[in-house]
RNA sequence: GGAUGGGUUCCCGAGCGGCCAAAGGGAGCGGACUGUAAAUCCGUUGUCACAGACUACGAUGGUUCGAAUCCAUCCCCAUCCA
């Protein structure tokens, strides 16, 4: 079989790694343990933290065996390296519900069961019922500030202001990876880029304690080839739930990316073998195509065979003739809420939230982007024909929105 | 705790008594061109019952015919000092 190691470094996720050589090695030899922490702060995981699932996968799939870090201890009282997120204390029903989450969805990419089942563990368990002295003590000691102080994630904050509390995060996260190594024998962490220097504290946290090795491995972020992160869409964050992020509009998110990012995109996020990604993306092949099966095998991987099928549908009916409107977005209006607005295309607009607002709505058909079947609207007051909408209208704004409007009785 | 400089619309950032729903840029949205791509050009970007009204320049009060702009108190942030 071949070595994790090198399947995830063609592939072009690794980033940096403490011990290069020595890992690929232990890798090539026996199963490793290892973790990557995710923060259950919300009911559904986004695709930023899908290129870590695919690590964990290629991973599992080579013979290792993963953990999956809740990291609901942390999440109480937030992750300050992001910059504006807020301090929330979440309640333990609140953090039960997204782990469940978290688990469903995951539970498509890896095995719970069987031989090298992925476990799941929370590090609540161990940080709440920590004490401050013996933890100063224990572990505080082995970090040095002069030290920290080097690392990018800091350097880059002296400028703007660093609290006590930051520095504390990476003590907990590297506390983290020493519970788990003497729980488990993990002695790998992986994750994102910019988790490296709280990952690698973690690694010289055991070595120095355990007096064993440990490693750190981080994966490149999801990034356009300009640099920019990827994944954010008009509403926000690209989820794999269906109910933040409908089907088709995941569909087409992958559908529509850069040219010059199809080949990574397929690299990192789907399990085509390399040679097929290379041909579908070489300099004379059909782009177009190949952004097809990008989005079609990511949406299967994520959603299923059965709704990804229907997206592509929809997707066809509506750029290129043929398919089916059938399971194109569609809005359900309750004869009332119809009523409510005398079917004024402004009010649909928004009802659809295709608009943000009646203001939105209105310049948007002022200046000339909304049509509905097919013609254009020109007049700010008109409104949908009643007669036709038990059997729905089609509502456009721009070439991409697209919504069903069909009222109920 | 002290000194100084700040907090403006999605973000950056100008404005410093009326002409301010607030310059400029970024980002977004719409149009043209295309390949459901990129680049480019044009328009647009608080809300609503839309030639008008209402809500907005950290918060609360005040001065004024009139305040984002002046005063007071408070809250936050940055830099230096302790």
């Amino acid at each position: 079989m071949k070595n994790a190691y090198d399947i995830l470094a063609e592939r072009g996720f690794l980033k940096q790694c403490s011990h290069p050589e020595e890992l690929r090695e232990l890798m090539g030899r026996e199963k490793v343990t290892f973790y990557i922490g995710y923060d259950p702060t919300a009911d559904s995981l986004h695709i930023g933290h899908y290129v870590a699932l695919m690590t964990m996968a290629h991973m599992q799939r080579a013979g290792h065996r993963p953990i999956v870090l809740l990291g609901a201890g942390t999440a109480e009282i937030g992750d300050p390296s992001g910059k504006t997120d807020m301090r929330r204390m979440m309640t333990s029903e609140e953090l039960d519900h997204n782990a469940a989450c978290f688990q469903r969805q995951m539970a498509r990419l890896l095995d719970f069961g069987g031989e090298n089942a992925a476990i799941v563990d929370n590090n609540a368990t161990w940080l709440r019922s920590l004490n401050f002295l013996e933890f100063m003590r224990d572990i505080g000691v082995h970090f040095s500030v002069n030290r920290m102080l080097t690392a990018d994630c800091y350097r880059q904050r002296m400028e703007r202001g660093l609290t006590f509390f930051e520095m504390g995060y990476m003590l907990m996260q590297s506390y983290d990876f020493l519970v788990l190594h003497r729980k488990y024998n993990c002695c790998l962490q992986m994750g994102g880029d910019d988790q490296w220097s709280n990952i690698l504290s973690g690694a010289d946290l055991i070595r120095r304690k355990e007096q064993k090795p440990a490693y750190a491995l981080t994966t490149t972020l999801l990034a356009t080839s300009e640099g920019k992160k990827m994944g954010k869409t008009e509403k926000g964050a690209l989820w794999l739930d269906p109910a933040r992020t409908s089907v088709y509009d995941f569909y087409q998110y992958w559908r529509n990316v850069d040219d010059a990012d199809v080949a990574n995109c397929m690299k990192l996020l789907t399990f085509l073998p390399l040679e097929e990604i290379s041909a579908l993306t070489a300099s004379g092949a059909d782009i177009n195509a190949a952004k097809k099966t990008l989005a079609l095998t990511l949406t299967a991987q994520v959603h299923g065979e059965a709704e990804a099928e229907k997206a592509k549908l929809a997707a066809e009916a509506l750029f290129g003739g043929g398919g089916s409107i059938e399971h194109m977005p569609t809005v359900r209006l309750t004869a009332e809420e119809a009523a409510r607005c005398g079917l004024r295309v402004t009010d649909l607009l928004v009802l659809c939230s295709l608009c943000q607002s009646k203001s939105d709505a209105r310049r948007t058909i002022e200046g000339g982007g909304v049509f509905m079947d097919d013609e254009k609207v020109t007049d700010v007051y008109a409104a949908a024909d009643a007669a036709k909408l038990p059997e729905g209208i089609i509502l456009r704004k721009g070439k991409k929105g697209y919504v069903r409007v069909i009222i109920d009785d």
